[in-house]
DNA sequence: TTGTAGGCGTTATCAA
DNA sequence: TTGATAACGCCTACAA
């Protein structure tokens, strides 16, 4: 039952042309008549062949490795991550490596942290995620050693290489806009860390829609750190003022939770007495109640976008015209009208 | 800079030893002088060599490749069991595989997936983790095609094949004990669907320790379906009757936070109106508030020790006394002690 | 458009 | 205990 799989030297006996001319219809190759591209490819679907990963890689110049750097505390957008690529990788038949990084670490040992991921073993690419994406110093010594890279929404010099992204600034304004079409006129705004470009960039289209709108008292702010305690009190920082916002805006899920949490303690209802909204879509959103609206990014879809722009481009061809993938309002329970002025 | 790296036959010249010397070094075969050795792996260090991964797997009969079946909707346990899997792997130079199977499919179409996986690339051995473990046309179906597999905390039939587990009963008999010493006497359980064998475990031994202690009235029981969505439900079940618990203990964290949204719902304060108990502590745990206690499952280190158990011993050796390791009792803020009968 | 020869870096076989 | 030498399955040159 366990019979060996076939070799290209087997597809090209019955296929009755040298074992060059397969491999030539294997690379899909110029260059090949296409009576011969049909023999083999009987003979592979016959024989059911696949190329021997290690074969090729030991001859040719690839790897058949692709890796994903990430530095991101959050399970939930790290599995997505990797299960996108993976699905990408797998899907030619190369494997996925995955190294975390990380980036609170001095310069000099995350240039240290680097050169090992690098000297570990050949890698015909990487994909990187933010916050890594985002450090000139992780930028340049991929760029010094000379390895392919496509960085996942990043923030800092964004035509500098291959990206994949969604339009946040966008995305932020139609919450803006969601929020304000429901009569809110006090808003609240949670940020992130200065490291998270991205929440700058949701943050600048939040208010800048607002603005455009004809709001004329701008939110109110607060800094979380993307992470759950942080929403919970940046929550209260905005909550326990003389004119607490009736909605706030939180530039990631997490921190939104965390919002929610302050307002059950300020004795606030949501979405009753106050709309919350996150961003990202990710796990937690379907871990509280009521149901946390927000704005869903498809991060899967980033990641296998990401590795198909590696491994369908030649070397010197990778586009640098960002992959701009679209992104999604989810309105589930957690905004709703603000109410009447008591 | 991209200075290529050293070959096995580089290091062979440096030390003055045949090729196959230095391979019997990389191997730790036996019969080799000490002399022999020394001088190999001074070589070694000094090109700073490592064995290209591509030729091993070609002349040798590994393949370097691990896989991991995963079949469980929450991606922080996924994610950990990635995570912990592929440390393990590339210490060892090995590549993760990861392909996630549907086992709610009918059998045909299950088989057929797993054909698939099979089919798709070489691999030194799989990882199974629950609920996979525990489909019995899973297991005959790696045995029949005479892979090598370990199971990540399986039920059934425990015997049966290499297995990483932590010792599910004693841990629940410790939330029960934690409960009973905090003074409560009317006891909630959660439980989880028929699949996931281990939620059975665990009431078994939160029962089980009731009892000893002297219980008289079991808990009430409610199911959940090891959601967020069933643990709500669950606990509405559970809490809206004459005589509610005083304590619940969820068999797992994401159907013990959706206890504490009902329990929030019906007016009761948790920790003071009613204590909750997760099992897992995984991600969600730290994602309400107050914070869940929970028993933690040391799911990393589950996965890496798999697969250790796959590659460091030969074929036929692999040990089929279950290896165990420890939980620990996360004593955190969603419980505490009863208050007293009004 | 197709085919031939050689080699990629390692392990396996067999001999010394 | 060591060492030649032949695979492993494929790709890169080059030739026809």
């Amino acid at each position: 039952m366990t019979k060996s799989r076939a070799t290209m030297t087997q597809v090209a006996r019955l296929a009755g042309v040298s074992i060059k001319s397969v491999s030539r219809v294997i690379n899909r190759e110029a260059h090949i008549s296409p009576r011969l591209r049909e023999r083999v490819e009987a003979a592979i679907a016959e024989l059911n062949y696949t190329p021997d990963t290690a074969a090729r890689s030991l001859a040719g110049a690839r790897a058949f490795v692709v890796g994903v750097l990430f530095d991101n505390p959050s399970p939930n957008y790290t599995m997505n991550i990797v299960g996108g690529a993976h699905e990408a990788c797998s899907a030619q038949g190369y494997h996925l490596r995955i190294d975390n990084l990380d980036s609170t670490e001095q310069d000099r040992a995350l240039a240290d942290q680097l050169e090992a991921v690098l000297s570990h073993g050949r890698c015909d690419g990487f994909v990187l995620t933010p916050p890594l994406t985002d450090i000139p110093l992780v930028l340049d010594t991929l760029e010094r050693h000379d390895v392919r890279f496509v960085r996942i929404a990043p923030v800092l010099a964004p035509g500098r290489t291959p990206t994949v992204q969604i339009d946040d600034f966008a995305a932020a304004g139609a919450v803006a806009q969601c929020l304000w079409g429901m009569g809110h006129r006090h808003f609240g705004f949670v940020g992130g860390p200065p490291s998270h470009g991205a929440a700058g960039t949701r943050r600048a289209g939040f208010f800048s829609r607002l603005k455009a709108l004809g709001l004329e008292a701008m939110p109110s702010e607060a800094s979380g750190d993307f992470s759950f305690d942080g929403g919970i009190a940046a929550g209260f920082a905005l909550l326990r003022t003389a004119t607490p916002p009736t909605a706030i805006f939180a530039a990631n899920d997490d921190m939104a939770a965390g919002v929610m949490v302050a307002a059950a303690q300020c004795g606030l209802a949501v979405p009753r007495d106050l709309s919350v909204f996150g961003f990202d879509d990710s796990w937690v959103a379907l871990s509280v109640w009521p149901y946390l609206s927000t704005v869903h990014q498809p991060i899967r879809a980033m990641a296998s976008a990401a590795v198909s722009l590696l491994l369908d481009h030649p070397r010197e061809a990778l586009a640098l015209e960002p992959v701009t993938l679209d992104w999604t309002l989810i309105e589930r329970g957690s905004h709703g009208p603000v109410r009447p002025e008591r």
